[in-house]
DNA sequence: TTGAAAGCGCTACCAT
DNA sequence: ATGGTAGCGCTTTCAA
C-alpha cells in the first residue's frame, strides 16, 4: 500500500484523482455513490486507486462542506450510574443504526461542566442533542437558538418548548407504594427520594404520598429523606430511618436503584433482613436488580423504546412535540418487597 | 439578541467582523486569544458584536483549518458493564480537563461493529483513540497507518506496537486465589473465567492455577468454566459447579464482577450462603462491590491513574511506549471471601 | 459521463 | 495592531 502524502502527511482526494487519472469530483461521486453517476470502468479505476494508496475520506472536511456531521451529542450526569449507562447503551445502538456516532458528555454531576458540555457539543455542530439533566432546568435556549434539535431524556423541561421522552414518575411512585400497601399490607411507610433541588424528587414523593393517602395512611416527615441518587446516600438514609433502636418503617421506596442498593447494604450490616424486616422497592431499576441479593423489586422504564423515539424526534425536528412523550413504566415486584421467594 | 443569517442560517465570523467593523482575522485573534495581539478597544468591540448577534464559532470549520479536532475516541465493548462505565467516566474526566470531548463508541460486544466504529472514529479525525477490546486482537493497523495515536486500555495488544495501560491479570488472579488458600484455608477451588477466545481468560486462569499449584492443589477441569463476562453466565456457571447434589467447590474466583454477581445470586437461590458455604472472589471489581450483599471481595485496577496515563500518552505520541504500561492492582478482601463480618 | 470551480467557516501567514 | 487572503479537504452546481 503506497502512501502518498500532502503537506499534512495525509492522503487526500487529490491524490486519488491523480492516481486514477480523473478529477476530484469523480472521486467524490464514487465515494458517495452520487450525486452524479460514474461509468463502471472509471469507478473501478477510482476504487483501485483508493485501495492502492490507502485513502480515507476526511469526515471533518465533508461535514463542513455538507453542513451536517452525522454526529449526535448526549449529555449525561454520570455514566457510571447503571441506569444512565443502560440508556446510553441503547442510544448508542440507535445512533449507530443511523450510521452516525455519539459524542458522550459526562458532566460528573456538575452543573458548570454540564453547561460547558452543551456549549461544546453545539459548537461541534452535532446534528442533535440528547440531554439527561443534572440540574432541574437547563439552559437549552442556546441549543434551540442554534437551531439544533434537542430532546430531554427521562425528564421533562418545564419550558414546555423542548421535546422530551419520559415516564410519569409520579404515577410510578404511586404504583410502587400502592403495591407495598395493597399486596403486602405495609403500613409503616418511608420514602427516600432525591435532592430537593431536583424536580423528580418532588414528583416521586408526591406519588408515594398519593398512594398512602388513598389508603388512609401517611408517610411521616421523619421518614421522608431527601438524598442524592447514590449508594452512599442510600446507606446514610438507613442511618436516619433505622438509627435509634426505636420504631422504624417496615417498607421503604427509594428514588432509584443506587439508593436501594445502599439502603439494603446498610440494613444487612445492621442485621435487618430484607424483605422480612423491611420491604424495599425502588424506582428506575436496571437489569442489575434481578441479580441483587435479594432480588430487587423495581419500576422500570422502557429505555429501548425511549431511545428509539428520542432519535426519531431528532431526525425529524419538524415533528417536534413540545408535549413530552410519556411512556408506560412497568412494575417488577421481586423478592425485596416480599414477592416470590426464590423465583 | 439580533440574529443575522447567512445562506445556511448561521451567524458566522463574517457577520461579527461586519458588525464590529473589523476584519475577520481580528475576530479570530480575539476568539482564540491569538496568535496576534489585539488592541483592547478593538477587542471589546468584537466581544460586544459577538454577544449582540449571538455568534458561536463553528468547531468543524476550525478543526478543518487547524488540523486538529480536540476530540478523542473511545471504543468500548459495552458501556453498561460497570467496569467499563467507570473507566469511561474517568477517561471523560481527563478528556474534559484538556478541553476536549469524548466520542464514545459502544460496540455492543460485536466485532464487526467494533471495526466499523474504529474506522468511523478515525475518519472523524479524532486526535487519539482509546480502545478496550471485544476481540482478542484488533485491526489497529488502520489507526497506526493513519498516524492517529492509539492506546489500548486494560489489555495488551500482542502486536507489541500499540501503547497500552493495564495491570498484570495473571498476577491479579494469582493473588486472589492465594488469598483464598492462605488466609481462608480453601482447598476445593473453582474458577469462572472468560470465553476461550479472549486472551485474558487464559491469563487469569493461568494465574489461578499458579496459586493452586504453589500450594500443592489443583483446580479440577470440571470446576473450570469458561463463560462470557455477564451476570447471566455467572448464574449459569453456578448450575455447572453446584448442579448435582454432589461435591462442590467451596471457593470460586470469577473473571469479573458481573460473573460474581450472577454466581452469588444463583447460590442464594439455591440456598447456599456466601461466604459460609462458598467463598467468592472476583477480579476487576468496581465501586459496586462494596455495596453488594454480601460485600464482594475483589481485585481492583487503579482506573483513574490508568485513564490519566492513557491520555498522557495520546497527548505525546512521541513518547510512545510499545511496552505496555503495567499498573499495580489492589486486593480488596471483603465479606464474600470470608473476611471481616460487617465491616 | 466528466471536469472546473465556487464555496463551507475558520486559521494563520504575510503585508501594511 | 490590523487586514487581506490562501488554504484545510470535500461537496455540488454548472458547463462541457
Amino acid at each position: 500500500m503506497t502512501q502518498q502524502t500532502n503537506r499534512r502527511g495525509k492522503v487526500t482526494r487529490q491524490d486519488v484523482a491523480r492516481e486514477a487519472g480523473t478529477s476530484v469530483a469523480v472521486v467524490s461521486y464514487v465515494v458517495n455513490d452520487g450525486p452524479r453517476p460514474v461509468a463502471p470502468a472509471t469507478k473501478q479505476r477510482v476504487l483501485d486507486a483508493i485501495e492502492r494508496i490507502g485513502y480515507r475520506p476526511n469526515g471533518i472536511a465533508s461535514a463542513l462542506a455538507r453542513g451536517t456531521t452525522r454526529t449526535f451529542g448526549f449529555v449525561v450526569p454520570n455514566i457510571s450510574n447503571p441506569f444512565v449507562a443502560s440508556i446510553a447503551h441503547q442510544v448508542e445502538r440507535e445512533v449507530f443504526d443511523q450510521d452516525c456516532v455519539l459524542l458522550l458528555g459526562d458532566s460528573a454531576d456538575d452543573a458548570a461542566r454540564e453547561a460547558a458540555l452543551v456549549r461544546n457539543l453545539l459548537d461541534r455542530q452535532v446534528d442533535g442533542l440528547l440531554y439527561m439533566a443534572v440540574t432541574q432546568d437547563v439552559q437549552l435556549d442556546r441549543a434551540t437558538a442554534s437551531g439544533t434539535p434537542v430532546v430531554v431524556v427521562t425528564h421533562a423541561n418545564s419550558d414546555g418548548l423542548t421535546a422530551s421522552v419520559r415516564i410519569d414518575e409520579r404515577a410510578a411512585a404511586d404504583a410502587a407504594m400502592t403495591h407495598l400497601i395493597d399486596v403486602h399490607g405495609q403500613r409503616e411507610l418511608a420514602m427516600v427520594t432525591g435532592p430537593e433541588s431536583m424536580m423528580n424528587s418532588a414528583l416521586r414523593l408526591g406519588g408515594a404520598r398519593d398512594a398512602a393517602t388513598r389508603a388512609g395512611l401517611t408517610i411521616p416527615d421523619e421518614w421522608t429523606v431527601h438524598a442524592p441518587y447514590t449508594r452512599e446516600a442510600g446507606s446514610a438514609a438507613a442511618a436516619v430511618l433505622f438509627g435509634d433502636g426505636g420504631a422504624h418503617p417496615t417498607a421503604v421506596l427509594t428514588g432509584n436503584q443506587e439508593q436501594a442498593i445502599g439502603l439494603v447494604s446498610a440494613l444487612h450490616r445492621r442485621g435487618l433482613s430484607v424483605p422480612e424486616d423491611v420491604a424495599v422497592f425502588c424506582l428506575n431499576g436496571t437489569d442489575d436488580s434481578e441479580f441483587l441479593v435479594p432480588a430487587l423489586s423495581t419500576v422500570t422504564q422502557p429505555i429501548a423504546e425511549m431511545a428509539r423515539e428520542a432519535l426519531r424526534i431528532l431526525s425529524r425536528p419538524d415533528h417536534y412535540a413540545a408535549e413530552p412523550i410519556v411512556f408506560d413504566f412497568e412494575l417488577v415486584p421481586r423478592e425485596s418487597c416480599g414477592c416470590g421467594g426464590s423465583a
